[in-house]
DNA sequence: AAAAAAC
């Protein structure tokens, strides 16, 4: 126990990593260590770049080190890049910098891909299948996406719109239940969707895949590894034309499912991270040292002050705790909005819909939400459950850990994450997601409520101007 | 024992 206390560090303690680094060019606000990492560019990773070349690139260009550093070096259609100007994507990020060339060479190439959250992986792939879209051909399926939610299916949909505003005759149906009449079916020439809605379609004759050019996996550990999820994945896969290109892209690959992942695309060009390099520099991550289980509501309300200065998300374990903590929150006196997988279609789209626009400002939910939704004013989330998986929920879910606080500090924006401890298992939780990743977490107490209140008001008032990657996804 | 995802 002491040793998880002992890694206690102050947020704004410099990272050793940051002392090297040239000054911030800006001058106000720069007392911020968090700010300093951002602006002289600490956020982007360190790549372990992996490249294999195919057998059929072997005698052409290596594109190994032929990063970008403008879209325009892409070679991308006007509207294309037309698009990319409107969403105040201004350079490439690290990763788009580094996949995009690989992705959209020809002759197509698979991709393994790995980058943060929050780091721009939706635009790296959304731009490849732009790019290999066929616009005269409006009506007929080129390019395939899968995500593991509802809820990220129509995220990316409103991604693939919004880069493709400019380009003339592009349609993007969404395949998840609902959504895709019954009598006239696919009728697009891009389709994103979930892997049951998908099958459905494909079974009935309502969605034509044999002249699909490009099939991209978000979330990729997390489809291929599932039960359930995987098998679907694989059989969609099946009924694929042989010869697609694949893409598979996620901030977390275990190495289990990664020996899966190039099985499932073959021959792929790999980017890479060490696990320590996962975390995130511009969120803090916090646990809370609470007493008891009872005492973590109490915690909660107390904190719904901090949260509300953004937006939140508070992470529960199940469906039935997170209608239970709202129902007494509302009790309480508390607005707080619930999202999971038990509600119906459109109100599940209302109600992220009301989180995205700030209508609501506090949402709990499940790990319905703990993957790729991108909503840039949450500021904090908290891990009121720790997440756990395997047998009997007896090991840390390392993965999902980082998925989670991965919905704040999106694009070099800034956030705090608080993770909820309460016993020795939640405990020695912690503190293995801490070993696994190296992290510095912050200790918070519940009796030292100034202290708390300082450490987190620190970094989420730290106010800043946004980086010029910093896109304007959504209307967010 | 969970969450998600199909009719």
């Amino acid at each position: 126990m002491a040793d998880l206390a002992s890694r206690i560090s102050n947020p704004s303690d410099t990272p050793a990593n940051e002392a090297a680094a040239p000054a911030a060019g800006s001058g106000t606000g720069a007392e911020q260590p968090v700010d300093d990492g951002i602006q002289s560019g600490l956020i982007e990773p360190t790549y372990e770049v992996e490249v294999k070349l195919s057998d059929l690139q072997a005698d052409t260009e290596s594109p190994l080190g032929s990063g970008v550093s403008s879209f325009e070096e892409l070679g991308l259609p006007k509207p294309i890049l037309d698009g990319l100007l409107a969403m105040n994507f201004k350079k490439p990020s690290k990763i788009q910098e580094r996949a995009l060339p690989l992705m959209i060479s020809d002759p197509p190439t698979n991709m393994i891909a790995q980058s943060q959250s929050g780091t721009g992986k939706t635009a790296a792939f959304v731009l490849t299948v732009l790019s290999r879209v066929d616009f005269s051909k409006p009506t007929q399926p080129q390019a395939l996406l899968l995500a593991p939610s509802r809820e990220l299916a129509r995220q990316i949909q409103g991604v693939i719109q919004q880069i493709g505003q400019f380009c003339e005759n592009l349609i993007v149906n969404a395949a998840i239940p609902g959504s895709i009449s019954r009598e006239t079916g696919v009728k697009a020439s891009v389709v994103v969707g979930t892997p049951g809605t998908v099958m459905d379609l494909v079974r009935r004759r309502q969605f034509d895949v044999s002249q699909l050019k490009v099939l991209v996996i978000d979330e990729a550990d997390n489809m291929l590894d599932q039960q359930g999820l995987g098998d679907q994945c694989i059989r969609v896969k099946g009924l694929l034309p042989k010869t697609i290109q694949i893409l598979l892209f996620s901030a977390t690959f275990p190495d289990k499912v990664m020996n899966y992942a190039r099985k499932f695309a073959p021959n792929s060009n790999e980017i890479k991270l060490r696990h320590q390099e996962l975390t995130v520099k511009g969120i803090s991550q916090m646990y809370m040292d609470c007493p008891t289980e009872a005492d973590k509501y109490d915690v909660l309300c107390k904190l719904y002050g901090l949260m509300t200065i953004g937006s939140s998300v508070i992470f529960v374990r199940t469906r039935g705790s997170a209608d239970e903590i709202q129902r007494r929150m509302e009790a309480d006196g508390h607005k707080v909005a619930v999202l999971h997988g038990a509600y119906e279609g459109a109100n599940r789209d209302a109600l992220l819909d009301d989180f995205r626009s700030g209508r609501s400002k506090v949402l709990i939910t499940t790990n319905l939400l703990a993957r790729g939704i991108d909503v840039s004013s949450v500021s904090m989330v908290i891990n009121y459950d720790i997440p756990m998986k395997g047998a009997g929920n007896r090991e840390p879910d390392m993965e999902t850990y980082l998925h989670r606080i991965g919905r704040t500090g999106r694009f070099g924006r800034v956030g705090v994450s608080i993770t909820f401890v309460f016993d020795r298992k939640s405990f020695e939780a912690m503190k293995a997601i801490a070993d696994h990743y190296e992290l510095d977490l912050v200790q918070l107490r519940p009796d030292d409520w100034d202290a708390t209140e300082e450490k987190v008001q620190q970094v989420i008032k730290s106010s800043r101007a946004q980086p010029d990657y910093a896109p304007n996804v959504l209307g967010n």
